[in-house]
DNA sequence: GGATATCTACGAATTAATTCGTTGACAATG
DNA sequence: CATTGTCAACGAATTAATTCGTAGATATCC
């Protein structure tokens, strides 16, 4: 035994898929050009990435045209619970009343996000 | 070039400082009891990942007796805030909202965690 | 004091994640 | 139709992360 396979995506696969949510369906190409605004990828590499995101199921794939065109399979929210699930269980014992406030006091954030935020709020104290 | 380094702790790293967070210094036979608890670890490995996080700088140790003490260097919050930047700036684009809403409409919390979380809601408003 | 247990230190193997070079197919260009 | 460019596919190299076996020192227990 050495390392285990990581539950849900990777950095890099995140990274892609994040990419993919802002823009849409893309192409390597597309994906690879935006990677490369910030860092330098090869072609090659991505096209590899992506190539294993769509055996993984993370992806699926057009390929009727030569440049085959990807699409995230599931959507931006799920993935997000799937990531901040995992983050509470490792490091904040499943708490996520730390979790927030750790957010909350360490970041900046907008008057309409905190209202939202306070909206949800109110509506989990009914709940309880 | 391959994989880079991760910023901040790894995931196994993470666990045992969470373990350390929990139960404050510990020797390797802690650790790894605690660890064995959940999963199969052999001892030499968790000797290993201390003895790493030693020499990276996440934790110290009292080396007087046989058996050596070791603490954790930096406190839990503020590596979560170190944690929590990094998924932000990976998946959530930087949204702090974002991440607080999803943490709150998809899990679990208590009404004395709603309470905290009010009261910096309302303190964060003031600020603005 | 000899057998047994526990600990550190070291080195090496294993695996997942990430990277890219090369090849062959096909299209676009002139 | 030859040259040039773009693409997918494959295989392999690289690196970080994780794992554990073995050895040697020291302590503990009959």
């Amino acid at each position: 035994m050495a390392r285990t396979k990581t539950t849900g995506p990777t950095e890099k696969e995140l990274q892609i898929l994040s990419i993919m949510w802002k823009n849409g369906s893309c192409t390597v190409r597309d994906v690879n050009k935006i990677m490369n605004r910030n860092e330098n990828t090869g072609y090659t590499t991505t096209l590899k990435q992506m190539q294993l995101m769509f055996e993984k199921g993370l992806l699926k794939r057009d390929e009727n045209s030569k440049s085959h065109i990807y699409t995230p399979i599931q959507s931006e929210s799920f993935i997000q619970e799937e990531v901040i699930g995992n983050i509470l269980d490792k490091i904040f014992s499943g708490s996520v009343g730390k979790l927030v406030l750790h957010a909350l006091s360490t970041k900046k954030i907008s008057q309409q996000e905190l209202a939202s935020i306070k909206r949800v709020i109110t509506q989990k104290e009914k709940e309880l």
